[in-house]
This record gives C-alpha cells, structure tokens and sequence, in this order.
DNA sequence: CTTGGGACCTAA
DNA sequence: TGAGTTAGGTCCCAAG
C-alpha cells in the first residue's frame, strides 16, 4: 500500500526509538506508520587521535563508533577524510555530548539535524512524498517488543518500514478551519486565565456528516433570530459550558480527523488561548493524530508556531501576509480584497452583552464567529494557499508544517543534506554567532589592514535615462545567480581555497577564477553540488512557468505563479544563503563570485548592445538602439527611429537581441525578451512606469506596470496613489498634460472641501506603517499612534502589525504628533491637515513626475524651455500651460510628433 | 538652517 | 528547532 507523508515525529524507549509517520493513502485514510529501530548520529574529526574505545567508554550514551570517510564541507577535495561516525541510542543524547566530544576530539559534524529530518533524509523520503509501506504487523496497537503502548488516532496503525516511491498525486485532503471567541473582559484583551472560551467555530471541507460548519456555544441560549438557511448544512450545537464544549470540540476533531486545521491569526491568538485555557481549567484537549493527541506551541522571537501531532496547522494570516502586499491584514480587510467577502461586524461590548444577557438571542454572535471560520476555510479552498507549500514541500523534503513555519534556509539545509549525503559529505552544525555579527559584518574603524573586504557586493543598478521615452524593449535574464553559479560551477565543493596545495594538481585550463578573484574547479574536475542542486530546481520552475502558461483560468495561473515565484527566490536563496552569516557553510567567496560575475555581465551586456551590436537591420529601416536603464539583470534597450513598426516587429526585433547576446553566453545562462514599452517614464534607479504591450490569449494585453514609485508604495496614502496612477495612465497612454493636471487640480479641490460625510476619501487618506521595533531613535507616528490605542482601549498592537493612521490639524507639532487613530479621528471628527495631505502627499510625487517629464519635452523643444508645471503661492496652485497637446484623433500621426526625438 | 542617519519599503 | 542577499529613494527627526 502507498501513502502520502503529512508528517512526522517520534517518541523512544530504553530500547528504541520509534519514528512515527503519519500519512493518508489513495483512498484517503489516514495511517500511522510506526518504524522501530532508526539511530540517531553525528561525525566527528578525530584531530586529536583519541582512541575510539576509549572515546566510548567516556561517553555512555555512545552505542557505536565507526571509522568511516567523507568529504569535508568547504572546498574541493580530491580524497576524502577520515571521520569519526558516532552512533547514539537516543536522538536527545546527541546535543548532550557533542559539546564534549569536540571539546575532546575534534570538529563535529551534523550535531544539529533534528531526528525526524535525519531519518527523512537518510531514508529518503519526503515531506507530501509518497511511500510504500512494509508492514510487519498491519494492526499495531502497540503490544509487541517495542514495548509501545500506543494506538494513534489514525484510520490504520502500523508497524513496519517505509520506501520512498515515485507518484505524482496528492491524496484527498480534509481541511477543518476553526475561530473562537473568548468572553471580553470589561477593558483590555481577554485572558485565558480568567476568561472563558464561549463559542468555537468550525467549518469543514469536505462536509462532516453533511455539515459544513457547526458552532459549539459554552451555554444554552435563544438562537431566535437565525437566519433560516442555516440548517441543516451549518449547525449550531449548545453545550451547556466551557468544559463540555471543550470536549466535544476535541471529539469531532478526532471523529472528522483533519489533515489541516486552518484559522486566521490561529498560530498567535485561537492556539495558545486553547492551550494555555485548557491547561488553567486542568483539562485534555486532545487535537494531535498520535495516541496523546499533541497539541502544543512554542514561542520564536516574534514568532509562534503551532504543532499538532500528524496534521498541519495552517494559519491563513502569515501566509496571506507573504503572498500579497496589502496595506491591513486585519480579516475584514483581507477577506474584502482576496476574496470579495465580508467579515461580519461586532464590537467585543457588545459580544460581552450578548453573552451575559439572561434570555437575548444568541443568534447574532453564532453567526459573527461561524463566518470567521468560514472565510479562514475559504482562504485556502478558493486561493489555494497550501498548493505552493506542498510543492514545496516534495521539491525540498521537508514536512509541510516546517515548510510554512519557517523560511529559505530550513529549506536549502535540507536540499543541500540530502546532496551531500549521496556524495558522503558532512554537513557543519549552525555557527554560533554574537549577536550583532549577524547584521553588520564591518567594524570600519580598526580593521582596515588586513584581508580586504569582508563584505558582499550585490548587483548593479545603471543611472537610468531620465523623462518620457518611447519604444523600449525590456530583456531581462532567466534565474541570473542561479545560471551564473550552474555556468561558472560556483560551489562548496568547487571551492579552491586559499593557500590549499590541492591546486597544484589541477591543470590550470580546468580553474576558473571569478571577477572577485576566488578560484572553482571546472565541471570536467568535478562538477559542484550545487550547480546539480539548481538545475534541478531550474527544470521544476521551468515546468511550472509552462504550466501556467498553458493554464485555462486566472485563478489556476495565479497559483502557478505563485508557485514559479516560490522556486525562483527558492533558487536565489542559494546565493543568499552562500553569503548568509548564519549560514551552516558560509562562503563569501561563492557570493561575492556570482554578484561579481552579475556586475560584469549586465555591463558586456549594455556595452555589446551600444558598441557591438548598434543597429538591428528590420524590414526596410536600421534601428539604431541605446540603453536606457537596467538593474541587475535586466536591461531596457531603447529602439530609435521606430516609426510605424508595430508590436510584433518590436518583438522580432528584441529577440534578435537576446539571440545575438546569448551567443556568447555560457550555458545555461539566457537573456530573455521580456515584454514591449510603447512609452516609459524613469524617475530614478528603481522607480520607472511603462506601458507595457504582452501576448495573451486574446492578442496584445496593454497595461501600465509601475515599479517602486508611490503608486505600489504602502507607505503613501490611497489618494497619492490613485492620483499618480491616473496621471501615469494619462501621460504614458494619451501624452496628455492638460488632462493629468487637470486631474490633479480637481483632486486637491476635493481633497480641501473634505468633511468626514465622505467616507470614500477618508478611506483615501489613511497612512499605513508597520510597526517593526519599540524602541526607535526617533518619533514614529505609527508607534504614537499605537501607543494611543493602547492607552485609550488596551488594545495591545504587536510588531509586525500595520498600523492605520491620518494625519490631523495641529500647529507647530512634529508630523510624528499629528498622527492619529482613523477611528478616533472619526469618532471626535478631528480636523485633518488638508496641507500636510497637499504639499506632502499628493504634489511630491506628482512634481517629481511632471519636472521629469518636462526637463524631457525641454530637450524636444527648447523654445518652451524653462517652464515649470506647478508653482507654489501660499495654498494656490498656479499651472502653466501644457506643454503636450491632447492627442485627439488619430494617436499614431499625433503622438509620432509629441514623443518621437533623436538622440 | 543644513545635514546625516534612521526607518520604511521596494527592486532585483 | 529561527531569521537567504544587496541596492536604492524618500521621508522625517534630531544633532550640529
Ligand atoms: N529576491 C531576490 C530577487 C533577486 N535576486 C537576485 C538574484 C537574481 O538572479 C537577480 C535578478 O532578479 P530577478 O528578479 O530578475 O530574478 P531572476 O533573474 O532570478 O528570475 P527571472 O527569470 O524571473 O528574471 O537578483 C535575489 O538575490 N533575491
């Protein structure tokens, strides 16, 4: 039989231990594959010659020691060395001892793998992979010689071993998504110690015993009033108190037995007030698929997670939080924005009312929480957020759970173990790092003698050709580190190092020597780990680009792309990681390498295009091109005297670009055409707009794509945005002034008759800032602001929060001072600073736009020189004349005129 | 008043 | 059991 890995843990005895994994098979049971006998070990280098027997008689917990040879981390070795295999019975023995034993011995190696990681690694099985199962005993119940009294709650036990096998499918999943609501205290935030849980709601997929949600209420009371489509498919069941409805909450669990248990801001708030309630009432709350039903959370930093033994804890909020950049998380927002659905609206007084009244219907507040749990439900079922992580997930190994609590590194380190493994090379454990080493690497002041730069380059950014220019053909190289590494055989295990007589035996045809100076062996020496790492990854994201091309509908491409997206910052992350501080093998070397060989190539690129390529010969005209910008790996390459061709030949005519650039291109290196601007106007290194033309289904798409100016900034308020934004569309697509500053003038008029009747404009003005620390060097509004909420209702607002604000009336006051709470604003209808949201919001980014545009048209038409678009007297705005004309009939003739210049 | 740096957010 | 990387623009505060 077959089934797909959720998840993994162990438990051990005096005599074994037993890793457990839990999985669902085709017909979607879920099974708890017992597998006895795995050891726990680690490596060491015996530098000091210790004699391993008495090395073992040292150390109880040493159940074997084995000469063995491996590779060692860094560098390219042409022989192995020889370790130290040390074998333990328990997984908890090997932190005990490593200290000791490199303390007596040697350097350790792979100190630091969690046992359910290293058994998946050595085993080869992965996280959502399949595996066959081997059963010696098909009802394990748990009295037999491993002396484990344990049943899980799965569908099946089983005792036996486990094989990786190759499927493609992912078994049917059940999602359980849950919310509660906790009686609010008379001021603050409720309490788990004092205050009780009242409803818990929970919504299924699929249906459990035909319902697709049922709230459990802490008391019987009138639901009069509910609406009538409730039952029979979304139920409400009264159980009398906290207790009882505890209980039932954790019998559906384990009757319904979810492979996901979804929630919105589950991980920090709907866990840990279970938890922690549970543990002040002296109850179980069993959740978990294992005999004990684990449910358990853990504090990191900022961070919580969430371990429910054989399911996975999926909390929308962070999830929602990494894949889409919104101004507010909060769920009436994203539930609004991704799923075009409305939170339903009560104040936590009035929860409090409700709930305390002796006869008021309860109906209101059943609902309020039932549609929590249902939109946490619909985060995942309509935009799909877990399909990425599970394909994640099988790519790197990982369990899910893992996969979603935690970032890129956890990730590589396992791709890179289970590598190194196959080619038998030891993986260092994670360095200890003082505290501030992490951020900043230079100490300037006394360490300038000796060798060189401790520090990582990254990319290079070209000054860009300021003002409106038109016909750009946008090339842009394919994963760029990740094809420099795989072409240059950038590499741990490539890695010359300095001073290493190794060198002396490699030809020198077959050593590679970077732009920063490091030295690679050739592929034909040895070709690196890593590069096989990224092709393998490459061909993955590749696979999914494909997908989603072929795709029929925007939502299946969305996730596609979501998923190419994941694989390519997967596959950068490589490159980060190599100059990662914390990093298991840290090589600077390596990153300086690839963003040196990155440098180099967007500039042979710019340089070949401008000196060696020149022109492009199309049809009957020699195009003549320039560069106007490029970033990294990109480059906007500007196609004069372009009259009367069209999208299409601008497409040939790109391609032939790249064709003639990846010619002299090391494989697998590629540049790639892009896209088309009809016009683009650069601000400045990474702030640009382009009207883009793109191939669709139904012929050419155009659209304005906006980088890094304040129309995609979520630290500008709605207005400045939507303002920017028209007046880019106005001037990109139309080249019309008159109309943008138009549009402007109009906007400021509506903006200095505001009063708080219009809610849409008030929406329009709010500021968003995350909150990142407490303790700033100076005044930040969002803090002042947060620091008000707290004092005036004891809503604590945490880091990592962002936080709403309006800037208000206020004389002489700092701008920090003039921030404050929209609620509050609204709720004493504070004055608003109608000047700051003119002068500081709105004209900036416009003048920056216009004066732009018009040092441009000063170029074009020098007898209109010298004329500025806006001047300031006192409040009034004083526009000149328009330096464009409205493009009225036919564009083409019209706008060849307006836009077209030489250079 | 000018200037440097902190903070934020984005591009790559 | 944690956390890929650097480059860059713009705002505001506070030190000078
Ligand atoms: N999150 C990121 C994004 C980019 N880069 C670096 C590595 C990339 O290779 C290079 C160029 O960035 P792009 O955004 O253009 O991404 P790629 O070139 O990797 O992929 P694509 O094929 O989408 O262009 O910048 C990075 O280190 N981390």
């Amino acid at each position: 039989m077959r089934a797909q890995v959720i998840d993994v843990d162990y438990i051990s005895s005096k005599e074994t231990n037993v890793v457990r994994l839990y999985c669902k098979n085709e017909a979607g049971e879920s099974i708890c594959l017992s597998v006895p006998g795995f050891e726990p070990y680690f490596y060491a280098r015996n530098s000091n010659n210790v004699n391993p027997t008495t090395l073992k008689r040292k150390f109880y917990q040493i159940k074997k020691i084995e000469d063995v040879e491996r590779y060692l981390p860094l560098g390219y070795q042409r022989e192995p060395s020889k370790l130290l295999k040390i074998t333990v019975q328990h997984p908890k023995q090997v932190p005990e001892i490593r200290d000791e034993v490199k303390e007596l011995v040697g350097e350790v190696f792979e100190t630091d793998i969690l046992f359910k990681n290293r058994y998946l690694v050595d085993k080869n099985i992965k996280g959502m992979g399949w595996i066959n199962l081997h059963p010696s005993i098909a009802d394990y119940t748990g009295q037999d010689a491993t002396d484990h009294k344990s049943k899980s709650n799965c569908k099946f036990n089983i005792l036996g071993h486990a094989e990786p096998v190759n499927y493609l499918a992912n078994a049917s999943f059940k999602f359980l998504s849950l919310d509660i609501e906790c009686l609010p205290p008379e001021d603050g935030m409720p309490e788990p110690s004092k205050d009780p849980v009242i409803i818990i709601s929970l919504a299924f997929d699929p249906p459990f015993n035909g319902k697709k949600s049922i709230v459990l209420t802490a008391k019987s009371a009138s639901l009069q009033s509910q609406p009538e489509q409730t039952e029979p498919l979304n139920t409400t069941e009264m159980l009398g108190n906290e207790v009882k409805m505890l209980n039932r909450f954790s019998n559906i669990v384990k009757e319904y037995d979810p492979d996901f248990i979804a929630g919105y801001n589950s991980n920090s708030f709907d866990f840990p007030y279970l938890i922690d309630r549970t543990a002040a009432l002296e109850i179980n709350l069993p959740l978990g698929r294992d005999d004990r039903g684990s449910v358990y959370y853990k504090n990191f930093g900022i961070i919580t997670k969430v371990t429910i033994t054989g399911r996975v804890a999926a909390d929308a909020l962070p999830l929602i939080k990494r894949e889409f950049s919104l101004k507010q998380y909060p769920l009436e927002f994203t539930a609004k924005q991704l799923l075009n659905d409305e939170k339903l609206d009560m104040k936590p007084e009035e929860m409090r009312r409700i709930w305390l009244s002796a006869n008021e219907s309860i109906a209101k507040l059943v609902e309020y929480s039932r549609k929590d749990a249902q939109l946490a439900l619909a985060f995942f079922l309509k935009l799909k957020l877990l399909d990425k992580y599970i394909a994640l997930s099988r790519t790197s190994g990982m369990l899910l759970q893992d996969i979603i609590d935690s970032g890129q590194s956890q990730m590589i380190e396992m791709l890179l173990l289970r590598a190194f493994l196959l080619e038998k090379r030891v993986m260092p454990p994670k360095p200890e790092l003082e505290e501030d080493a992490a951020t900043d690497a230079n100490d300037e002041t006394d360490s300038k003698d000796d060798d060189g730069e401790e520090e990582l380059k990254g990319g290079e950014v070209l000054p860009p050709k300021k003002g409106l220019l038109e016909n750009i053909v946008i090339l842009d190289y394919k994963s760029l580190y990740p094809t420099i590494m795989i072409a240059h055989n950038l590499c741990y295990t490539t890695q010359i190092m300095d001073n290493d007589p190794v060198i002396a035996s490699i030809d020198q045809k077959d050593i590679i020597i970077t732009p920063s100076g490091a030295r690679f062996v050739s592929p034909s020496v040895k070709k690196g780990i890593l590069p096989q790492i990224l092709e393998n990854l490459l061909s993955k994201r590749d696979e999914a680009k494909k997908a989603m091309k072929a795709a029929s509908t925007d939502d299946e491409k969305r996730i596609l792309d979501a998923l190419q997206y994941a694989l390519k910052i997967l596959l950068n992350s490589f490159y980060g990681y190599s100059g990662y501080r914390r990093a298991r093998i840290f090589s600077l070397e390596i990153a300086n390498s690839v963003t040196g060989y990155g440098r180099e190539n967007l500039l042979r690129t710019k340089d070949v295009i401008l000196n060696e390529i020149k022109t492009i010969p199309y049809k009957d005209f020699v195009i003549p091109l320039s560069v106007a910008y490029g970033d990294t790996d990109s480059t906007f390459v500007m196609l004069l005297d372009f009259a009367n061709l069209t999208i299409e030949d601008a497409e040939i005519i790109g391609k032939s670009i790249t064709a003639k650039i990846n010619e002299r291109l090391p494989k697998p290196m590629e540049l790639q055409y892009e896209s088309f601007a009809k016009r683009a106007v650069f601000m400045a290194k990474k702030r640009y707009a382009i009207w883009v033309f793109e191939k669709s289904d139904e012929g050419w798409k155009d659209k304005i794509k906006v980088k890094g100016m304040e129309t995609v900034r979520r630290d500008w308020c709605d207005l400045t945005s939507k303002t920017l934004s028209r007046c880019l569309e106005i001037v990109l697509k139309e080249g019309n002034m008159e109309k943008a500053k138009n549009l402007v003038t109009s906007t400021i008029d509506a903006l200095r008759k505001f009063d708080y009747s219009d809610k849409s404009m008030l929406k329009d003005l709010f500021l968003t800032k995350k909150l990142s620390k407490r303790n700033y060097k100076s005044k930040q509004p969002h803090l002042i602001v947060a620091e008000k909420i707290f004092r005036r209702s004891g809503t604590r607002l945490h880091i990592g929060d962002r936080i709403p604000f309006v800037i208000i009336s206020a004389k002489g006051k700092l701008f920090a001072d003039k921030a404050e709470d929209p609620d509050y604003a609204v709720e004493h209808k504070l004055k608003l600073d109608t000047d700051y949201y003119v002068d500081k919001q709105i004209l900036p980014p416009i003048k920056r736009l216009f004066d732009g545009i018009e040092i441009e048209i000063k170029d074009l038409k020098a007898d209109k020189a010298n004329r500025t678009l806006f001047e300031f007297h006192g409040d009034e705005i004083v526009v000149s004349e328009p330096i464009l004309r409205p493009a009225k009939s036919s564009p083409n003739n019209e706008q060849k005129n307006l836009f077209s210049f030489g250079n």
